[in-house]
DNA sequence: AAAGAAGTTCAATGACCGTTGAATTATATC
DNA sequence: GATATAATTCAACGGTCATTGAACTTCTTT
């Protein structure tokens, strides 16, 4: 399989938003049903509105849900969004598929054409 | 299946190191079995000396492995690590597996321990 | 030994972005 | 209406890091 450069981009773009400790450490609490600002706050010892930012990041991937308390309107409750973990999840393992990887062939140098095998993994450099 | 912040913090390096457009460029040209510097940079229309430097990260993340040229030294040839694709792969299944994630409760605010239904999908906010 | 070729290292620049504290919004209670 | 609460928005700061051009290293060829 071969995966497009347009392919590549999008997946940068999402990968890019998924690097980062406390994001993930958000999406980690999300995924085990905790749900609204104050209580993410609690777990990670961040202030309020750095949660926000990041949750505001998330809700822009497409990854987080958000809906105000029917009771109470102040209180804010966000969950993930199974549909795009669902498309995450595939892309990532087409993408990182150790069965993707081709022999590896030299086009350029004095080798030119010929197949090799694996690089055997060197200590040093 | 619970997922501790230790684990969020190495995925969340190894998510750092691909959240590169040019570098997944670069992975998945030696997915195709691309492997010098050369040759990445006619597909790339990179500098050959930035290619040098992401490539140099990819290898410090332990996804990429280094060999000479056995005829002339002065060719390097990069390849992709199996083992370490494959354990990526896993890692990344496991953590965003749609699966994982647990029905919503609420632990504070007003409906303090109702189990919820999935978020409705809203257009604005 | 000198010239050329493949690649890396170095130093400097600039942009992006996580973080912080303060101000603001929206809602609920008294 | 006034006060309190949950959360967001704003502005400013600072560090990380991709990018660039130049210098350098290593190896081959003549």
């Amino acid at each position: 399989m071969m995966i497009a450069p347009s392919d590549t981009q999008q997946l940068a773009a999402w990968l890019k938003v998924l690097a980062e400790p406390r994001r993930l450490q958000i999406l980690n609490l999300l995924m085990e049903g905790v749900q609204c600002n104050c209580e993410l706050g609690d777990y990670l010892d961040m202030a309020p509105n750095l949660i926000s930012h990041h949750l505001s990041v998330l809700r822009k991937a497409g990854l987080v849900d958000v809906e105000r308390d029917a009771v109470d309107a102040r209180w804010i409750y966000y969950s993930l969004n199974r549909a795009a973990f669902a498309t995450l999840n595939t892309a990532f393992g087409t993408f990182f598929d150790p069965a993707r990887i081709q022999p590896r062939r030299t086009v350029c140098g004095p080798q030119d054409g010929v197949i090799l095998a694996d690089t055997i993994r060197v200590t040093s450099r």
